[in-house]
DNA sequence: CGATGGCTTGAGGGTATTCAAGTGACGTGG
DNA sequence: CCACGTCACTTGAATACCCTCAAGCCATCG
């Protein structure tokens, strides 16, 4: 029996301050610059150089919005901490949840080479630290080399691939299926067997990325509860057998398991 | 009162043979070649002449699959006529349509520039030709030339944002705002007022491009007959007002009337 | 003429949502 | 220490929505 640690404990620090976490628990992980980003790879350094040092720190507290719908794309972000939650918003006022994004990931690149305003918003939906760097650079850097022209393609293709995923579990998983699936990405690291892990964030939040109201997730998960032996004590979620998981919320979808990329 | 011409009327051909199609009302609309096609215009002239010499033509019959999810990514396609259904199948057989595309619509590329495996199936829905060329030039092309590379950047970014709409309208419209939604689409090539379309293919197929089965699809329509005034006789639809339809179906959605691209 | 395929319609059931109430953990303040 | 409010979550009942299964309609085609 192993216990899941990785970005998404800092749950239990939410009451600190951004500051706080950086200082605390954070340098395990250790500071996510570009060089640690799989699309920089093969960017020229001293490109990657010159890019961080215009780089911003923005320590947002949770509920903070870093740039909406429509607005002039100038920034890309680059996540230290903390959880940013990518959407887009009805006439209405309601909001369709497309991602939760941390540690390590990037968001806002893909504007630059589109219309140059952002199609989608962020916001932070707990206390988070992200690295803000101009999108003009990037865009001149992929003008100017190929390589990093190439890499920026890989990464917006991959992109492509993961949100037709995407599109096929909303649409044909129901929602004991897309929780349980949900649940495997969180604990890929682990082959196989029991494990015990702790939900990245708000239940309420996990219902939206899922593409299904609160109450909805909840009655879900008891419904895994009962059909898989799940075990659930508030955030901390208990999987006795993984493949017993994976055939209940895999057997509808076109994806081999484990559902490889999150 | 304008009726819509364009690339679906040819249904009332489906008894045509793929080579008849070419050979009669195809013309009207002109050869699609790959200079035709908006990603291509910074390329290289001489590249795409070169690109050309290598076209194979595929005159496909309805039903006929041109690739599966995880084939080896050859070739990318140029749709001539017809129509193409993009799709992901899943274990237990049940398929999720991801798009549908006809004359001008490219296909198969995005698989170059990331596993260089088909990400998804493809197959033809009416009697359709196709033009496929080889992926290896365009790749070729896109790691020499930067002008290349950005045109591929900016249309497989553009792809990413009409994914993001695609999840948005599949999470929170119902199933007459998704067909409404879809209607309009269908006319944006009139501003306003009275309109009479025809259906570019199949209901049942409709309904699976929209997320919904054949029935519901069905009810659907009644249900914007009695509620906006639609008519429908078998393919044909009349549409009064599009800006009744348009307050019907857009007020749960993100996008701006009238939803830019399809 | 019967067979077929595309489409519609009806009945029934399942799933998700809405609205509303209730629980429990936690922090605050008396 | 307890009363209180807040917040996240759960639960219940009623409803809306969509799906399934089945039957029927209608145009087309052999």
């Amino acid at each position: 029996m192993t216990t899941v640690k990785a970005g998404w404990e800092k749950r239990d620090m939410k009451t600190l301050t951004a500051r706080e976490q950086r200082e605390s628990g954070e340098h395990a992980q250790g500071r996510v610059l570009l060089n640690d980003i799989d699309v920089f790879l093969d960017f020229d350094p001293g490109f990657i150089t010159k890019l961080e040092a215009q780089r911003r720190i923005i320590e947002a507290p949770k509920g903070k919005v870093l740039f909406m719908h429509d607005d002039l794309a100038d920034s890309f972000y680059v996540i230290q901490s903390g959880w940013v939650k990518i959407f887009r918003e009805t006439l209405d006022g309601d909001e369709v949840v497309l991602d939760i994004l941390t540690h390590g990931h990037m968001f806002g690149e893909t504007a630059i080479f589109d219309t140059g305003r952002y199609s989608v918003s962020a916001q932070t939906v707990e206390n988070a630290v992200q690295y803000a760097y101009p999108c003009a650079p990037l865009k001149e850097e992929a003008e100017r080399r190929q390589d990093s022209a190439l890499s920026m393609l890989r990464h917006i293709a991959r992109g492509q691939v993961h949100k037709d995923k995407e599109i096929e579990h909303r649409t044909i998983q129901n929602a004991a299926q897309r929780i349980g699936c949900f649940l495997l990405r969180i604990c890929r690291i682990e082959k196989q067997g029991p494990i015990v892990l702790h939900l990245p964030y708000d239940k309420a939040l996990i219902a939206g990325r899922l593409g299904m109201k609160a109450e909805t997730f909840s009655r879900g998960l008891s419904r895994l509860q009962s059909d898989v032996g799940l075990k659930i004590q508030g955030a901390s979620v208990e999987i006795r057998n993984q493949k017993e998981l994976a055939d209940y919320t895999c057997s509808a979808c076109s994806n081999m398991f484990p559902c490889e990329d999150e």
